[in-house]
DNA sequence: AAAAAATTTTAATCTAGATTAAAATAATGC
DNA sequence: GCATTATTTTAATCTAGATTAAAATTTTTT
């Protein structure tokens, strides 16, 4: 077999291992869901997993990296694209719920990093952390071209990544739904920054 | 022994336990904290905590109930007070905040509701759904009254109480950081808010 | 200070669910 | 169609942590 085709094979299971998993946490808690029903969603007897992760830890570990990839990549394009701050922030926010509630599948949601083996959580945190940083910077970037109202980056980073942390808590997969936050969530969440009446 | 005084040092020996199951929830995780852990946080043995609660199941049930409360609490205070629906707003998000940085001590993230069993679970739900309908009663008297301007009171409340509800992921009592948050948070969920710039 | 009630402990169980082992099936290359 | 590799299954284990039982201690009452 050719080796590459292969190895796309494996990984593209692995991803939609990971996506069920995320589903499962999400909707049952992460105590309320056994391997059984991540395999079972997938058609596949517990045991397979093992095939993909090593264990119920490195599930969760994999899930919150995809997690962690999705709001990168979202926050990367935004920048990349340039504009005031603002407008960054703006982008920023909409392509991350875009990949929320679409193509990218369930997004875990980040509560049990605590469990993880150390070396994991503190890669995963240090994602995170990476994360708001770069938020505030964005944020700074914005005060200082004037789009952005002074404010307290830290503590704007914090109010609206919980906003978008918290999504997957109400949003289960309802087109219609996903259509209307993507309206409305990036508006609401920064109309308050805006240095100027929008 | 006076049944009264009786039962309220049983009930505060259980707030306590509560508290300390809180504490360990938000800090290391669902899975991650065992009875043990609250247990020994109070100077107690694991089996000790069977005399407050009947098992893990309700402690954590429990744990929401007390966390409903607090949010219901500020909320009703607020409304209470009068005043414009913004302003209303703006107070509940003060008093929601202070007490959970404050004397009201850690309160438990609601990350496992789902795996609540079948009663507890629909009952913390549907206080969870009133808090949210309570809120959007708040938003839409605020338009009616002018002092807030026109919105998806729906996602507006999404994003509000998602903020809210993530504050247990960040703040792990530091008193400066309580401060900081009593202080910009209110402002900085409601200034998106305003009919006219504040 | 004895009796009763309240609280906590030590010492066993008990169990769901994660994990492993070995075998079976399916797919692929030649 | 045979050999090899990939994938999944069935059938056992294995274990942390919840739970229970019974006894010990501490507190309260009278």
């Amino acid at each position: 077999m050719a080796r590459n085709s292969e190895e796309t094979r494996f990984q593209q299971q692995r991803d939609r291992v990971l996506k069920a998993a995320a589903h499962c946490f999400n909707r049952k808690g992460f105590s309320g869901t056994s391997l059984k029903d991540v395999a079972n969603m997938l058609g596949l007897t517990d045991p397979a997993l093992y095939y993909y992760v090593r264990n119920k830890e490195e599930l969760v570990y994999l899930c919150y990296l995809r997690a962690a990839d999705v709001g990168r990549e979202a926050m990367d394009r935004a920048v990349a694209e340039g504009g005031t701050g603002l407008q960054q922030v703006q982008r920023y926010l909409r392509y991350h719920i875009e990949f929320m509630v679409g193509e990218h599948g369930p997004i875990a949601i980040m509560s049990e990093i605590p469990s993880l083996k150390p070396e994991h959580r503190d890669e995963v945190l240090e994602l995170s952390r990476q994360h708001s940083l770069n938020f505030e910077k964005i944020l700074e970037r914005g005060i200082a071209d004037g789009s952005v109202s002074p404010c307290d980056v830290r503590m704007t980073g914090n109010a609206i990544m919980g906003s978008i942390n918290w999504i997957p808590k109400w949003y289960h997969g309802d087109d219609a739904v996903a259509q209307k936050t993507i309206a409305e969530f990036p508006r609401i969440l920064s109309r308050g920054l805006a240095a100027t009446a929008d």
